[in-house]
DNA sequence: AAGGCGTGGCT
DNA sequence: TAGCCAAGCCT
């Protein structure tokens, strides 16, 4: 159990130990809130560190990113992964834009309804950018609850029911919430970590149901295993767009052929891009879009 | 609700 | 080294 006394401990720790993250200066606007956080979506601190500045630079406001041509907005993405993120970033701009009068909203469901934000980017960006008081739930939180609180190895899946879990733990008020959810997840990256924990450095280790237990081998469910990545569809697609993205213009389809090995492969890769809008096929090439 | 979706670093 | 992991979201 976390005893308020624990909760000043966590507090006092990240005012110490907390990393000098861009997106933590208090010049940082809703937006680039936003655009960071989609970018941390899956993606390490490290590589989104290095990105966040020119993207914010190239595309300061919604506005500014809902008029940008999508191909740009992709090889702006580069290496990031999942560019999927990209279209809807640029999708969330447009509705910003057209909803919000530009201006991104603040209250958790209009964030919500924007493509590409889900439980966690919505609530981060009311919490650490508007204050406003809400459980903000990231895999370093349940996986530290799940070892302070729960006593488990693991957190597990991820459930419907982690936010309400969460939010049993918050204190009332909202700035200590705040600074409660975001001293979890910085807790969960340097200390508290999935493999080999430093449980010596951890400012609630006297308090953690899973240290008095003896560090107990996680039993539960655990989430599938990804399928490998080499020669996968996946890999398959991340080569066609690397190619495209270095390309002023379109590839011909007899070109692109020479891109991957399996030509049936080949063909899924890009069906599923131009299925969900990463590439165009026409008169017999493939190009990003416009 | 289980699986698809990039890329790179770490052990 | 092969697999795990990373501030998730969507269907």
């Amino acid at each position: 159990m976390l005893r308020p006394a624990d909760l000043d401990a966590l507090a006092g720790w990240y005012r110490e130990h907390a990393r000098d993250l861009p997106w933590r200066h208090p010049d940082f606007d809703a937006w680039g809130t936003l655009v960071s956080e989609i970018m941390l979506q899956q993606t390490q601190v490290a590589r989104v560190r290095v990105a966040i500045e020119a993207w914010l630079e190239r595309w300061p406001t919604p506005a500014a990113l809902a008029d940008a041509p999508t191909h740009e907005v992709l090889r702006q993405w580069g290496t990031l992964g999942y560019p999927r993120r990209a279209l809807r970033l640029q999708d969330a701009a447009r509705a910003i834009v057209e909803r919000h009068g530009g201006v991104v909203p603040r209250d958790v469901d209009a964030l919500l309804a924007l493509p590409g934000i889900g439980d966690y980017t919505a609530r981060a960006v009311a919490v650490f950018h508007f204050g406003d008081r809400h459980p903000v739930v990231d895999t370093n939180v349940r996986r530290v609850v799940a070892r302070a609180v729960h006593g488990q190895g693991e957190q597990g899946p991820a459930a419907r029911r982690d936010l309400a879990d969460v939010e049993a733990l918050l204190p009332g008020d909202a700035a200590d919430a705040g600074v409660l959810s975001i001293a979890l997840m910085e807790l969960g990256a340097l200390v508290c970590t999935a493999r080999a924990p430093r449980c010596d450095a951890c400012p609630i280790a006297d308090a953690c149901a899973w240290r008095a237990a003896g560090y107990p081998a996680y039993e539960g469910r655990r989430a599938p295993r990804q399928a490998r990545f080499a020669g996968s569809d996946r890999q398959a697609r991340g080569t066609v767009l690397r190619a495209l993205r270095g390309l002023d213009g379109p590839i011909a389809e007899a070109e692109a052929a020479g891109l991957w090995p399996d030509a049936a492969q080949l063909e899924r890769a890009l069906a599923s891009l131009a299925a969900d809008g990463l590439v165009v096929r026409e008169d017999g090439s493939v190009r990003l879009p416009h």
